[in-house]
DNA sequence: CCAATGTCAGCATAACTGACATCA
DNA sequence: CTGATGTCAGTTGTGCTGACATTG
């Protein structure tokens, strides 16, 4: 629970990911979603902001076309969404909520607001100003030590 | 690569955990140790910080001692570190770096310090000190939205 | 012909839970 | 007795690669 000024960047990167995704879980359960997991609530952030597209939603997330599919038919079966031939492209499909899965999709949406609410709360609004400014900074490619010039 | 502002903060995270993460490996890489994953580099950096039992070892990345148990026994098959007996407690071990694997345990908390400067150069070192600063707030536990109060 | 998308199959990583012996 | 540590065994969640058909 402590956080030392000296960890590591990396492992403080780790433990803000964790404290969000474990605070949209609960969120979920709370609400009566007890068996989503992570994978697949990152799939209703996706659909939340507009991205529908499975092979877009993997590009987003950095997974492969399959990872995504996969999750995307553990919603299936669940009736959460449904996955339909896009009109405009025949190679590809479109992930839509289904009447069952639209409450779901909105209480993701709400329970990120909740708990950056919740951050700003704890650490101060100007804190989690900072943070959101220096996150949405260009950083580039991941650091590479030399050659590999590509 | 863009990172639009309107971005979740869990999203965020994680972008900023795997950016870190993928400059740790590919420095690992470059230095010769290609096979080293991701979770083995996170016990060179907690034993790098004098964190050397297992079970503080679990402790402070998040997961299970039998899940740490796992990580430790395949460096100790790659010859990286040793696995001995405290002699100040009987129930517990105590891990240590063998000598083939001092340099690469040295080279992790090197490659640490060079993807922080890395960032500082891209995003400037204003924006970097904020960010170490709020996410060295003391957060809590993850956020629970109702009821629960143990 | 090439690129993008989805799909099927097999596999790998890395965590988990449960149960248990040992020792503080 | 209770709690902490390590260990054995089994399982799960989540991703990967390879190969392929369809379509733009």
């Amino acid at each position: 629970m402590t956080v030392p000024i000296n960890t590591n960047l990396a492992q403080l990167f780790m433990r803000a990911f964790y404290w969000a995704e474990e605070g949209l879980q609960n969120t979920l359960k709370e609400r009566g979603w007890a068996q989503i997991t992570k994978a697949q609530s990152q799939v209703f952030i996706s659909i939340g902001e507009g991205v529908t597209r499975p092979s877009e939603i993997a590009a987003r997330m950095s997974v492969t076309r399959q990872a995504i599919h996969q999750t995307i038919n553990e919603l299936v079966g669940f009736g959460y969404v449904s996955l339909e031939p896009d009109p405009s492209d025949r190679r590809a499909k479109i992930v839509t909520y289904t009447d069952k899965g639209h409450e779901i999709g909105q209480n993701t949406v709400l329970g990120l607001s909740e708990i950056e609410a919740q951050l700003i709360a704890r650490i101060g609004v100007d804190n989690v100003q900072a943070l959101r400014e220096a996150l949405c900074q260009n950083w580039g490619e991941p650091y590479v030590p030399v050659e590999m010039h590509a």
